[in-house]
DNA sequence: CGGTATCCAGGAAGATACTG
DNA sequence: CAGTATCTTCCTGGATACCG
């Protein structure tokens, strides 16, 4: 870790930031699916393909933490939990898009390149 | 979106994939280093605070095999390396601008949003 | 239904030592 | 100088079981 000394984070800090809490392993499902409306616990453990309850537990937390998702509690029985965007979170959108556009448009040559350099090690 | 066919990625998991390549702890600062030009691995490993000699190295080789850095060997006495980004690793300095602005807007919301959530469970 | 709690395996990353 | 090799430690995430 190399928080330094100095006393205003550098913007290599900040966005190293931004991509320890995006950049993990499901976020940008999760998100990517809020951005269509509000859905239920067991809707996004459904809809998100493989995570573990545990796994989109945690994730919806650091989400409500940093104030990205809204966490509603509907004290009814069976007990419904609706998770939702903020405002925030859906800045966040916008800001996927655009890796999703670079991730469409530059995908071919990176597989490419990934394809050419594991032939020349092989 | 549609997010239900498995047989083509989509885009979320190719924004997975972009964020699994450059959301480590390390690849943003490096890339952002050569940005300004051409770099020698020591200069690097200076210029990257804390970073060990061995996850320079693998985050340097992870990023040429994905064509994003070049790496150009010099024979001289004593061995002289340059690591120097691609035209498709300067694309990554534009999304990585836009990651940049998107963390300096909203971090004190986030840190805000952070605190009171904390404060709430504490 | 919507979680927690607990255990465990596997990979990521640090420290250190050695090499062309 | 620019790495590789090895060891170890730490953390992430999966599996499972249980609770309000």
């Amino acid at each position: 870790m190399n928080l330094g000394n100095k006393h205003e984070p550098t913007t290599c800090q900040l966005i190293g930031d931004v991509l320890a809490r995006v950049g993990d392993k499901w976020t940008v499902f999760v998100v990517r699916l809020l951005a269509d409306g509000p859905m239920r616990f067991n809707a996004l453990k459904r809809a998100v393909d493989g995570i573990s309850q545990r796994m989109l537990t945690l994730t919806l937390r650091g989400l409500e933490r940093d104030g990205l998702v809204t966490r509603t509690v509907f004290p009814t029985v069976p007990p419904r939990v609706d998770y939702a965007l903020t405002d925030l979170g859906q800045t966040l959108i916008t800001m996927l898009q655009g890796l999703g556009a670079w991730a469409i448009e530059h995908r071919p040559t990176i597989v490419a390149a990934r394809d050419a350099y594991d032939a020349r090690r092989e």
